[in-house]
RNA sequence: CGGGGUGUAGCGCAGCUUGGUAGCGCGUCUCGUUCGGGACGAGAAGGUCGGAGGUUCAAAUCCUCUCACCCCGACCA
């Protein structure tokens, strides 16, 4: 034991007195890899929808992880703290986020009939404590975070550890008077971002960092880390000829040429469509290609000023909320369909003409809506219930001027309204197409602004006396996440295979046969050699058949294994095997066995 | 929330159609033989058949309700 501080080195953990309860057979509910393989393994097992129990290999695992991400969090300048997982209702009366949470939100009645929210987040909780401390601008900057179980009752759970309704996360909340400059919000999110890129790379992670829906603050003001695997929930688009990537609702998509000429004058017909739900159905009956219809979707505006807005896209393409968002210049949600009705919009059938027929309603149009792969020729809705028409011509059906630039201010303008998809141009490089990859969000980045110091009304004094605005920034890691993605990144059919820095140990000895004492005096030795060099040791000290002790050892991933047998034993040495290597592994000398050991770990 | 599926021993499954009082493999325990990539033999333990109600002489099996878990989908009319 040193003296001065606690660490205690040389510490063997033996496979007989934990518990590592691996499977030869995973439970038939798990399918997705990381899930299968860490009840497998023995790091997990379930207790409920979405929560599982961190047995001690999971554990340990996870206390890596929290490690690296507290070491880059401290280097970054962010102090630790807890706060607790009971969050009151009442601390969401400024914000109404209970509300906007709605059913994702845990909660709970204490005896006294006080209802209280297990934290799914920690924005609240954070801003009324540091409110009650901060009154100074000298004391800003500040960034201070936790790591702690978050709950949240998702709606599907799925996947193990990738969405489950209790989880650890690692949250981060920065504090600022200014944005720009020294100590400002612009410093600390930079400094964060890069925190976040030595934190993933160190976890031995291959990710893609994608620009997210902007902030209320503008720019590139949110990002989300996205580890790169097939089974991700999210869909990003990247440039393949430049550094661009965006998860699909932020995705920008490059110049694209469009005009609303037509190439005939079909004529417009009517048709009887009665009982079709979705386009596809549509354009099956009508004897077109979904990319031959418009898509009509009706907003509301939402700022106070009555009015609707009708955003108009290709049939095979997505309208995003938030483009249409930019492009109206100002604040819209999906039109009630009650209200939408009584205005005259024929929900279901509507066609752009409604621009010209309700009043106070701007028409938005996709680029790619305009004269398109159908030659400016189109099926739409016929405003009227249960038909659609085809032969739709623009310039002579729609029945107000139509623009001849993009953007502008008139009640029809030609704007980017849908989200992104593979195969759009590049919005960095001429002539590159995005690409679509599947990802994993094990970290998103934000700058709030002044959203919660406003609606906990937590300003500062400033150097003029004044009260200012406290500006701030949060920052999240899912730590419980990171080790699926991992999984997910990292096995073969034998099983895991950790990164050495999130390894729940760096190696394996494994004792042919313990009853034997050159082996089990052989095997302690060995272990506490290693252990005391800094490794973590795990010495599998089982009366199993060899055979058994081997398949653990590859399914539990541990990257080092040390085999102590008659083989090696008689050549004066040990049998060294790197989790990645093939076959049968080589013979190393006992007084070469510690470096041999932590050069592998190192490499 | 919509759709689909599954609940039988720790894990994986059969039995259910056609009711007769529960079985297989793996694992566990004992003994013996084995012992370098999930051994073999003999023996043993272990199940409210998810739960409740009903039909019946009799229910894992049929009926009703209910709970849990898994998968897919979900503002795009």
């Amino acid at each position: 034991m040193n003296p001065i501080s606690t660490i205690r080195t040389g510490v063997t953990h033996r496979w007989t007195q934990t518990l590592i309860p691996t499977l030869r057979e995973a439970p038939a509910e798990a399918t997705t890899p990381s899930h299968r393989l860490m009840l497998r393994s023995g790091c997990i097992r379930q207790v409920a929808a979405g929560v599982y129990d961190f047995l001690p290999l999971g554990f340990r695992v996870l206390q890596k992880v929290s490690q690296i991400v507290r070491e880059e969090m401290d280097a970054a300048g962010a102090s630790e703290l807890l706060l607790p997982a009971l969050v009151p209702i009442e601390l969401y009366g400024g914000t109404k986020r209970d509300e906007a949470y709605g059913d994702l939100l845990f909660r709970l009645t204490d005896r006294h009939g006080r209802l209280t929210a297990l934290g799914p987040t920690h924005e609240e909780t954070v801003t009324e404590l540091v409110k009650g401390s901060v009154t100074s601008y000298k004391q800003l900057p500040l960034t201070v975070y936790q790591i702690q179980t978050k709950f949240r009752d998702e709606f599907r759970p799925r996947a193990g550890l990738l969405r489950g309704r209790e989880f650890t996360m690692k949250d981060a909340y920065s504090f600022h008077t200014r944005i720009e400059g020294d100590g400002g919000l612009n410093e600390t999110y930079d400094r964060l971002y890069q925190a976040y890129v030595n934190i993933f790379t160190r976890c031995g992670l291959d990710f893609t960092v994608v620009e997210a829906e902007a902030g209320p603050i503008g720019g590139s003001a949110s990002h989300e880390f996205m580890v790169n695997a097939e089974t991700g929930e999210d869909t990003i688009l990247v440039c393949p000829a430049s550094s661009y990537a965006a998860n699909v609702e932020k995705c920008e998509i490059g110049e694209r040429g469009w005009s609303f000429e037509a190439s005939s004058d079909a004529s417009l017909s009517k048709h009887h469509t009665p009982n079709m739900p979705g386009i596809d159905a549509v354009a099956g009956h009508l004897g077109v290609e979904p990319s031959g219809m418009l898509k009509s979707v009706v907003f509301q505006t939402t700022d106070g000023e009555p009015g609707w807005v009708v955003a108009v896209v290709r049939g095979d393409h997505e309208v995003n909320e938030g483009k249409v968002r930019d492009a109206a210049g100002r604040s819209v949600a999906l039109a009630d369909e009650k209200l939408a009705k009584e205005a005259g919009f024929a929900i279901g059938y509507v066609s752009p003409r409604t621009a010209a027929t309700v009043p106070n309603t701007l028409l938005l149009i996709d680029h790619d809506a305009t004269r398109g792969v159908q030659q400016g020729v189109w099926a739409t809705g016929s405003d009227t219930k249960d038909h659609h028409d085809t032969g739709f011509v623009w310039s002579r059906d729609l029945g107000l001027a139509l623009p001849d630039a993009p953007g502008g201010d008139g009640p029809v303008r030609v704007a980017e309204i849908r989200n992104a998809q593979a195969g759009d141009p590049s919005p960095r490089q001429a002539g590159a197409a995005l690409e679509a990859r599947r990802g994993i969000e094990v970290g998103h980045i934000f700058k709030l602004g002044t959203i919660y110091s406003k609606a906990f009304d937590f300003v500062v004094l400033d150097e003029n006396q004044k009260k200012t605005d406290v500006i701030m920034g949060c920052y999240g890691i899912g730590v419980s996440r990171v080790i699926a993605a991992a999984i997910e990144q990292s096995h073969d059919e034998g099983g895991v295979r950790w990164p050495t820095p999130i390894a729940p140990y760096h190696a394996v000895v494994t004792v042919m046969d313990p009853k034997k004492p050159e082996h089990d005096e052989a095997g302690d030795r060995v272990a506490r050699d290693l252990s005391e060099a800094g490794a973590d040791v795990l010495l599998d000290d089982r009366k199993e058949r060899p055979g058994v002790k081997f398949k653990d050892a590859d399914l539990i991933g541990v990257p080092v294994r040390v085999t102590i047998g008659d083989k090696a034993l008689e050549q004066g040495g040990v049998e060294f095997k790197r989790r990645t290597d093939e076959g049968k592994g080589e013979l190393v000398a006992f007084d070469q066995l510690r470096e041999r050991v932590l050069a592998a770990l190192g490499g």
